[in-house]
Parts: C-alpha cells; structure tokens; sequence
RNA sequence: GCGCCCGUAGCUCAGUUGGAUAGAGCAGCGGACUUCUAAUCCGCAGGUCGCAGGUUCGAAUCCUGCCGGGCGCGCCA
C-alpha cells in the first residue's frame, strides 16, 4: 500500500518543475485513528521549493491525488493540520491484506527487505571460565532476537560465538581448578584470602592471586580426580586442567543457551587465529603501516592518532598480545569471509576498546564503518524494589541459569526485550514470576492461548475453516482495528531488524494483543450466522498467526492454553 | 578530568530518518463475569519531556552549554 501511494504521488510531482528529482515521499502511519491510515508530509516540505504556504500545496496536491488514487484501495484523501494529506484506506484493500494474512501463515511477515544480503551477529561471545551471568543473557538474547529479525527480513545470517581461550585469563582458571584439584588429591596446605566487607575464602597455598572462587572449580577438581586419580599431582603441565575447565564450562554455557531458545551455529575460538598467523600477519601489517611502535618491550598502537587520550598495548613485554589483538585479526577474518553486515554484541563495559578495533580495520584497509556495534547497558535484578547484590570476585552473583530456574525461559527472554539495548535494565523478579496481567509476558501468551481456545470451540460447535469466509463482513470497529493492527506487521519487522531494535517487537505485540481482546469483548462468534461466524474466525485465525510469528522472532513460546 | 549511554506521568518505560492534542503498562479511583479463557475489558485521573539557549514553518527528537545518574578510561577480558 505504501508503496502503491508513494508512487502515485510521485506521478503527481513529476508535474512540477520545481520539485526535486530525488525528493523522497515520507508515509507514515499517523499517531491518531481520526488522521486516516496514511500520511504524508510532502506539502509540508515543498513549501520552500514551491514557494507557497503547505497548506496551499496541500490542497493542490490532494486534489490531484484524489483523481489519481484506485477508489479501490483508497477511499479518502484528505488534508489536515498544517499540511497533512491523509490518506483512508477503502475497506476491500482491508480485506484483501487480511486474506493475504492467512494465506501466508507461518510466514507472514517476512519479507525480502535485505534482499538475501548476508550477515554475521556475533553474540554471547563469553569465555568458558565460568557459568553465564545475567548480563550475559541480555547479549545472548539481544543477539539472537536480532538474528531472527534480520532472518525474517531476508538476510542471510550466521550465528558465531568468539570466546578467548589462549590468554592470562585461561591460564589463571587452569591454575584455580589445579589448585582445587590438589586439595581434593592430596594433603595441601590451606590460605585464607581476603575478599573485602569482612568476608574471607580458605584455599589452597597454591591458588593463584584473582583466581576463580567459584564452587564449578572444584566441580572440575573432582571431576578430574574422578578420572585420573593423583596422577595429575606430577605433572607441572596446566593443560589438561584447562582442557578439562573448557569442556565443563562449555557444556555448561551450551546447556544454558539452550534453555533460553539461543542456537549458536559457530563458535570460533582465538587459538585457531594463532594456529595459521593470523595474528602475527595483522601485527605485522599494523607495524607496515607505521601506526605502532616499542616501549618498555611491548608493541603500541598509536591510537592517539584516532582520537583517543592514551596509545594500546598490543603484545606485553611477555610476548603475549592483549585480548584485543586477536580480536582485530577476527574481525579481518570476519571482512574475508565477505559479509556484508557484521553486527557485534557488547556490554556498555566495552565501550572504550572496541574502538581500537575500528581503527585497525580501517588501517588495513576495510571500511569499519562496516562494524555495527549493539552496545547494551547493564541489568539490574530488582527483588522487592531493592537491587540484588552481587560480586563477581566472591562468586556471589545469580547466573543466568539461576534466572531461569526462578521466572522461567519466556519471561527471561520477554524481559530482556521489552527494553532498548541502550537503557539499562531494571528487572524485576517479582512482578517477573507473577502470573497476572501485570506481567507482560503472560498478556501476550495468555490472547495467544484465548484465541486458540476461540478457534477450537467454533470448529466444536460445527464452524469450519473449509466455508470460503466473507471477509467483508467483519466491519465492526473493533474489528477494523485488529485487521489494520494486524497488516502492520511485516513493516514492524522491517523497521526492528533495519533499526536492529527487537524491543520493538514486544511493544507491537502488546498492541495487538489490546486490540485483539476489545475485538474479543464485543464481537462473538459462537451464536452469530455462519457467514459472520466464519469470517471472524478467520480474523481471529489471522491474529493467531501475527502473535506466533511475533513470539517466534522473539524466540517465545507460543501456547495453546494457559 | 576525558569518552560513551541515560534523564519523558507516582513507578517501569515507548516515542528511530524532526510533524498534528507527548503515549503504554503498572500503581490509584470508578464500572463490567447466568455469554467462545475476568491471566480480560471499559471509563476517570495523572506531564515545566532534567535546566538554559540555538537551528526552523514545526523540537521529547538535531546543535551548544550546564545539572543529575550509569559505564568505562590496565602490559585484565
């Protein structure tokens, strides 16, 4: 329809000299019912170029336009405010997108916007040294939901998880579980720590400073032990107590990801940059292109000369890079392997030193301009209006897994959605687990499940989808209200995967749901006329589809009863 | 001090290429269940859009400054 509009306004305005060759005709869905279904601010926007007032060129324009339009598809057009022209839909292009509706089903909505364009989210990206935070659910789910609207908008999308597994902070973890693992193999001597605020931890002489003092570490000890007994106690070697730290935590980190509906196809870990020199070639085309240099026996990149206040580090005077070295080399990787949209995930933590990565890319060559960064601010669980604390140094936080076990997958995912990337979260758990209609989760499902319930009951009482419906006879307001809500659809998803915003989502939703339960309150259908009965549980199949597909993208289950 | 994010109703937040009378949910008040799920619906009330300038036909939205909150500013990741 927009586009329909958009181009016989166009035809109109190639009547005058005076507008310009690439002038682009906004339309818009107007804020209020009594502006029409359509809107255009185009006379608004001659005015200088006509020379003439808006409203003038308004009622020029409409004039025009009313000559132009299918009486067929648009009913009205009329000019309002200070320029409006609005435009009302005839109520069979109603009926005809509603048919459409339910002829496209499971697929209503996706479209082929990005034109089969590839891209690449890389999400979660956590590296196995522990279990999944709550902070970590937000990127996972952020990520995901963005993948799944880039998907329905006819991108090609690849799902990858980068975790670091050959840095300092490896080696620490390996050096906590085989401290663990002494003190369940042998007879070891014990420290206390300090951990602040009074609090202490006993652990082995062995334990490393910033060591992990999670209860998974000893977890691994024992599984260790299980296996191979004391026979480990001989060794100086760290790897098989990384390899195994690595095995657990990842099972444990895929076992999460799998509660909460995230299916990551790819993870790429920082080793296999090492293994061909990747690493050692983007460092080396780094210093080719004179933006680095040696200090204190470590190499420096100069991003002073990007607008930063200090220079980075890239290889310590150990010899060993910094985690953002590999990282630039992914991102290399990440531009050869051609994609065309590369979106990144981040926590607000990040903010200062993605940039570095920018920078090089640019160095190398490659547009970082490329790089689109999600960067979302933090989650704060809120337990009876008090923030819960927590402490990642004294392993004292609730993990994402914790989360779920308390509100459940759907609420986790809903809650991490309904806001923008960019707030920061305030997540409630209280209101989180209640099962009402405070819950906005539950509103949803529970018109999903109602509309089933709806569907089945008319095809108890004999109505059948087999009858071809009358679609023109569902012109109760209310009813003229859910079909419009419902055609909006495909165009939300358009705009949450361009504007890479799934929040958009729940707040549509939460619409349709609005309009779907008015609709319910005073349209029946058991106890009507066949040809109305019918027509309305199409409609009422149609609003079925919207919520499933909505859900789905949101990676929500869709009940059929509550 | 510097960089980024945020500041909209009592609370949590929408408002995304600048548009019409700034919206929703919750909380509050008042109504609606012999009727397909009341986990629902209808109505009322609730606002100096942090403050001050600027840009223009028009600013919650863009620019500048200030105030308040968050995150960061490691040879940690």
């Amino acid at each position: 329809m927009k586009d329909y509009l958009r181009s016989t306004i166009r035809a109109v305005l190639d009547d005058y000299d005076a507008v310009p060759a690439d002038f682009d005709i906004e339309l818009e869905k107007p804020a209020r019912e009594e502006h029409g279904d359509l809107a255009t601010n185009t006379a608004m926007r001659l005015a200088s170029a006509l020379k003439n007032n808006p409203r003038a060129i308004a009622e020029e324009l409409s004039e025009r336009l009313r000559d132009a339009v299918d009486p067929g598809r648009v009913r009205a057009v009329e000019v309002a405010g200070p320029g409006f022209i609005n435009f009302r839909f005839a109520s069979d292009h109603l009926f005809d997108s509603l048919a459409d509706v339910l002829d496209a089903g499971e697929a209503y909505g996706r479209t082929d916007l990005g034109n089969g364009q590839s891209a690449l989210v890389e999400y979660v990206s956590a590296n196995p040294t522990g279990p999944l935070t709550v902070g970590h659910g937000r990127n996972a789910v952020l990520g995901d939901t963005v993948a799944n609207l880039l998907d329905w908008a006819g991108y090609r999308v690849d799902r990858e998880y980068y975790f670091n597994d050959a840095g300092r902070q490896m080696r620490v973890l390996a050096q906590s579980v085989r401290a663990r693992y002494e003190e369940i193999a042998a007879d070891v001597d014990m420290k206390t720590i300090d951990l602040g605020d009074g609090e202490t931890a006993e652990v082995p002489v062995s334990f490393p400073e910033d060591g992990y003092l999670g209860e998974y570490i000893r977890d691994v000890g024992q599984a260790l032990f299980d296996e191979h007994g004391d026979a480990l106690l001989d060794s100086d070697r760290l790897d098989p107590f990384q390899a195994k730290a690595e095995e657990i935590i990842f099972a444990d980190i895929e076992a999460t990801l799998e509660r909460i509906n995230v299916h990551i196809e790819t993870f790429f870990n920082e080793k296999q940059l090492y293994q061909d020199d990747r690493v050692e070639r983007t460092v080396n085309a780094l210093k080719e292109a004179g933006v680095t240099y040696e200090k204190d026996d470590a190499l420096w990149f100069k991003t002073t000369d990007f607008g930063k206040d200090k220079d980075t580090v890239l290889i310590k005077s150990s010899g060993e890079p910094t985690y953002r070295t590999p990282d630039m080399a992914y991102h290399v990787d990440k531009f050869e392997r051609g994609y065309d949209v590369i979106i990144d995930v981040l926590g607000a933590d990040h903010i200062a030193t993605y940039p570095d990565v920018l920078s090089a890319l640019d160095v190398l060559g490659y547009d970082s301009e490329k790089v689109e960064v999600i960067l979302y601010q933090f989650v704060t669980l809120v337990r009876g209006g008090e923030p819960v604390k927590m402490s990642t140094r004294r392993a004292n936080y609730v993990t994402l897994d914790d989360l779920i076990d308390e509100v459940g997958a759907d609420v986790t995912r809903f809650f991490f959605l309904m806001r923008s990337a960019d707030t920061h979260l305030n997540f409630d758990l209280e209101l989180a687990k209640e099962a009402s209609d405070k819950n906005p989760v539950f509103y949803l499902q529970y018109a999903h499940a109602r509309v089933c319930s709806i569907v089945d009951k008319a095809e108890e009482v004999g109505f059948t989808f087999d009858d071809e419906p009358d679609l023109a006879l569902l012109t109760h307001e209310d009813e003229t209200t859910l079909i419009k809500e419902l055609l909006r659809f495909p165009t939300i998803i358009e705009q949450a995967a361009e504007a890479r915003a799934p929040h958009f989502i729940p707040n549509y939703l939460r619409e349709v749901a609005s309009a779907f339960s008015q609709f319910y309150g005073s349209c029946r259908i058991i106890g009507e006329d066949r040809d109305l009965a019918t027509a309305r549980m199409h409609l009422a199949r149609a609003t079925q589809t919207v919520i499933h597909n909505g859900l789905t993208v949101l990676g929500i289950d869709a009940p059929r009863e509550m």
